[in-house]
DNA sequence: GTAACACCTGAACCTGACTTTATGTCAAGG
DNA sequence: CCTTGACATAAAGTCAGGTTCAGGTGTTAC
């Protein structure tokens, strides 16, 4: 059993959330003794889930649906893993896109190294679009495909 | 020469988004007739690269200080360079945490499809955390990194 | 027994990036 | 001539995800 103040800092999370994860609904379980939150064992589990699921790109909302369904039983897997591989994908296509937004950073910071080189936009202004050095194209197109 | 309508339809953006971005002097040399704006393939080119930091991370003060610097002409070329070298390095840790969750979310897939199979969870929670089928290891073990 | 401290509540406030609303100007078409 | 439609403005509203605050309670330490 923890306090919310012991919890907060296993987590590195402020006190304030976790009030707000519990008026959210996120802990359906969680027991209070003369109205001091107590955590147990499976509230830490749900705030794992909890870290998991915000990183995924879900919303608070959403989470307290998966919760709802934890509670509800083995007639909610189906809920439950349908939820998870829509994450995946719309995850795995934001990793996509990433990829590309890296390319175009890396390729920006080889444009104004290369300006700093030069003292000016000349001769690279003459290189675009299509008259790169070969790996430096390879960025410049990956991050315009 | 475009009108705010027209850019809007090019760039799948509101007319109001396109607005506000000029409120916030994201457009520094956008000119008008008789107070209506006139786009130029100069706010083109900008907006491109509104599309790009924006994806990065930045936030809109921020992309207002770059569109400064570009005005301010080659001594801020070291300050641009920095600035992309920064969400550079911001953008590969993260892509970094995102194949973590990447690979959270491909374990919890597999973990309510078994349960499915099951009908319940005991066998799952005898075979945690550390006697899962090998390459369900690997991402579990990934996961919690 | 009283001070210090962590806890409680509910409500108001905050930030960023828009979006909406209310109101107004202006040129072209029926 | 008047309506329609695209443009303009300022100000307020929205949304997520918290944070801060005022005012009160409970337990522990001396």
């Amino acid at each position: 059993m923890y306090t919310i103040g012991q919890v907060a800092e296993l987590f590195h999370l402020p006190i304030s959330t976790l009030r707000y994860y519990d008026k959210e609904g996120l802990f359906p379980c969680l027991e209070r003794q003369s109205g001091i939150r107590k955590f147990s064992e499976r509230e830490l589990e749900a705030l794992r889930v909890i870290e998991c699921l915000k990183r995924s790109g879900l919303e608070i909302k959403d989470i307290k649906q998966f919760m709802a369904w934890c509670l509800e039983g083995p007639s909610t897997y189906p809920d439950r893993k349908a939820m998870f591989e829509a994450r995946k994908q719309a995850l795995e296509e934001e990793l996509q896109q990433m990829q590309k937004t890296l390319d175009m950073l890396r390729f920006k910071c080889w444009y104004y190294e290369t300006a700093m080189q030069d003292g000016n936009e000349d001769r690279l202004n003459a290189m675009l679009p299509d008259h790169l050095p070969p790996e430096i194209q390879t960025l410049y197109d990956n991050a315009h495909a």
